[in-house]
RNA sequence: GGUUCCGUAGCUCAGCUGGAUAGAGCAACAGAUUUCUAAUCUGUCGGUCACAGGUUCGAAUCCUGUCGGAAUCACCA
């Protein structure tokens, strides 16, 4: 619905008839007034006056003249220096805000019949989900929402990474000092239950190589090592090395991982009800961000897909050989390196697991595209396999993505397990729900309600504070996460927003019955109201726009907007106890419609909305 | 060192397909409701858009360079 296309129309017959100069309507770009001009929408005339040499304020006045009289949309205009100001009649926006009542799925686009995978989330299964996994999902989940709302066929997946040494750390430590505890018997949630024995095994090893640091046999490798470091950086350093070749822990670490891979029963029982307490753990969390996948694939399951299409690639030359039996890729040509795909034993690496995972995805699904939600730290990563897979031809190579997001920082710093900085996910959540209740309390409005529902809408306010501080943020900047800003809950947040829909929901509550809907007699719109049937206009511009640049932040801030001038325009115009019956009856509508902007543009942020709060 | 990304108010962020006097929120201060939810509204204070050139009628926006910060450059994932 393109609301504009009557004026840049009239705009450009007016240039054809008075200059014979041929602009088609998407060449004439009109931009809304700044507000302390009068006029809707200005047309910039600058670029004219080069080829009719003529001074700008008289090409202005021309076409502005011309329109007055040839077109009615028009009601005035102004031409100050070289931008002519063009007011539209009112009628314009009473006809767009009924074109709209009668949309369906009003900003929504309609089927396109083309798949996208959206992957996201993502983690590791020795770890609990914290603040960079909260950015990742909301990220990815609201983009998948964008698309959908753009007419594709979306399926949500993840990628889990249960495999490898890390995993067997918390096996190890948890048959050495579990004693059998489950988080059942412990009462912990199940992820964090596993990563406190991944932390355990990190203490157990690091009291180990402390120890061996003072024994002969440190001093040893120290002096062997010809360091000229102190023995401690020396020994910081060596960390990895120790892991590898002295460590009991770590060799019992690494012999479980053999185990694993030789398929041993015992050793597969044990890492299948870890990672099962794991995923119940997540579950947990994705709940109550209120994130779903549709599909769900494990390394485990990945991590040796993949060969055949090197095999596939080295035939066809997109790959060669080395002397030593590794596999390579070329891609010097378009200013990258040389890249590593198979190894000289003949083991896959990670690139060879995402092309190979890329692939199983496609036999699976015959998507279009497939959006990556990954952090910034792996662009390059990406870069190689999306050249890969159009060298390979692949029919969806030119519609991988990358959705990358810069680094959660908090405002000491990057945050770090060691020193114990990192945002749990669940705390936070818990945090800004506890704070939600607070403010409630000394509010009162929602305590005559029964106790879920209370708690639903503290749930719906809580997270709207800390979906929409981090969502209202471009994905490629890294952001600087306040724990204390993101529980604000006045200003530019989520219950700011939240707080325009409830006024809207409670106009339409204290409505008579039976309001005549019809505003016939209401012809002059204020200007608060003109400002919010313009928001509306824009609002399937700005899910494009979302969609195309698989930016939510767009979004963000646009309901940011829409609601910043829903608040002044309730604050400044009377809506139930209008003028004239035709005055209520349009405000109700307006209200109603800006209440559906928001509902739904929320939703695609997956953010929800409360009645009341 | 190579490559990529970032640098806008004290803080957190918008604005970037070139348009008018660069915008919000927070913080600080001063106000507003006998009337639809004050998680609201109004005002004051706050800027060398990192810096220097270039292109242009016009640059926060595009180009080049410099400075500062981050990421990455594994037979790790």
């Amino acid at each position: 619905m393109d609301f504009l296309v009557n004026i840049r129309e009239a705009v450009g017959s007016a240039i054809k008839t008075l200059y014979d100069i041929d602009l088609s309507s998407d060449q004439i770009v009109l931009n809304e007034t700044r507000k302390e001009f009068s006029g809707d929408y200005t047309y910039v005339v600058f670029p004219l006056v080069k080829q009719l040499k003529k001074k700008p304020t008289d090409i202005g006045d021309e076409i502005g003249q011309w329109l007055i009289e040839n077109r009615t949309q028009i009601a005035a205009y102004e031409t100050v220096q070289g931008f002519l100001n063009l007011t539209l009649v009112d009628d314009f926006w009473f006809k767009s805000l009924i074109d709209i009542g009668h949309a369906d799925h009003y900003g929504y686009s309609s089927p396109m019949h083309k798949k996208v995978l959206v992957e996201f989330a993502s983690p590791n299964t020795n770890k609990p989900l914290h603040l960079g996994h909260i950015r990742n999902i909301l990220l990815g989940w609201s983009c998948s929402k964008i698309l959908k709302a753009n007419g594709y066929e979306v399926v949500n997946t993840q990628i889990i990474n249960d495999r490898g040494i890390a995993i067997c750390k918390s096996m190890l430590a948890w048959k050495k000092f579990g004693n059998g505890a489950t988080p059942e018997s412990t009462c912990i949630k199940g992820d964090h239950f596993v990563g406190d024995y991944y932390v355990a095994f990190e203490k157990a090893f690091v009291a180990e190589y402390e120890d061996f640091q003072q024994r002969d046999e440190g001093e040893a490798v120290y002096h062997a090592s010809g360091s000229t470091e102190t023995k401690e950086a020396f020994f910081k350093k060596y960390k990895n090395q120790y892991f590898n070749e002295h460590s009991a822990l770590g060799a019992e670490a690494r012999q479980m991982l053999m185990l694993w891979e030789q398929g041993d029963a015992e050793t597969l029982a044990l890492w299948k009800q870890m990672n099962q307490w794991v995923y119940d753990g997540f579950d947990v969390t994705f709940d109550k961000l209120g994130v779903t996948f549709d599909s769900t694939y494990y390394e485990s399951d990945t991590y040796l897909l993949g060969k055949k299409v090197i095999e596939m690639g080295l035939d066809r030359g997109v790959f060669y050989k080395k002397e030593d039996g590794s596999v390579w890729i070329d891609l010097e040509d378009v200013g990258m390196d040389q890249k590593l795909l198979l190894r000289s034993d003949g083991t896959s690496v990670y690139m060879t697991q995402d092309i190979g995972t890329a692939q199983q995805r496609f036999e699976d699904y015959g998507m279009d595209k497939m959006v990556y939600t990954v952090g910034d730290e792996q662009d390059y990563h990406f870069k190689v396999l999306f050249e890969i897979m159009k060298r390979l031809g692949e029919s969806y190579a030119e519609g991988l993505y990358h959705l990358s997001y810069g680094m959660v920082e908090l405002p000491e710093g990057r945050m770090k397990s060691r020193e114990g900085t990192v945002v749990d996910a669940d705390d936070i959540v818990a945090e800004v729900i506890e704070e939600a209740r607070l403010l409630s309390a000394e509010r009162g409005e929602i305590e005559s309600l029964p106790k879920s529902e209370q708690d639903d809408i503290l749930r719906k306010i809580g997270l709207a504070a800390l979906k929409f501080f981090i969502v209202k943020v471009q994905p490629k900047k890294k952001m600087i996460f306040d724990p204390k800003e993101s529980v604000d809950m006045q200003g530019q947040t989520g219950p700011y927003i939240q707080n325009a829909y409830v006024r809207i929901q409670s106009v339409k509550r204290k409505m008579a019955v039976g309001l005549n809907l019809d505003w016939n007699g209401y012809n002059t719109l204020n200007e608060y109201e003109k400002i919010l049937v313009k928001h509306i206009m824009n609002f399937p511009d700005i899910v494009k726009e979302a969609g195309e640049q698989l930016d939510p932040s767009t979004i963000a801030n646009y309901t940011y907007v829409v609601a910043k001038d829903y608040h002044r325009f309730y604050h400044e115009v009377r809506i139930l106890n209008a003028e004239s019956e035709a005055a209520k009856s349009f405000r109700v509508v307006l209200s109603d419609t800006i209440g559906y902007v928001l509902l739904h543009a929320f939703d695609m942020l997956g953010i929800e909305m409360p009645e009341r709060m």
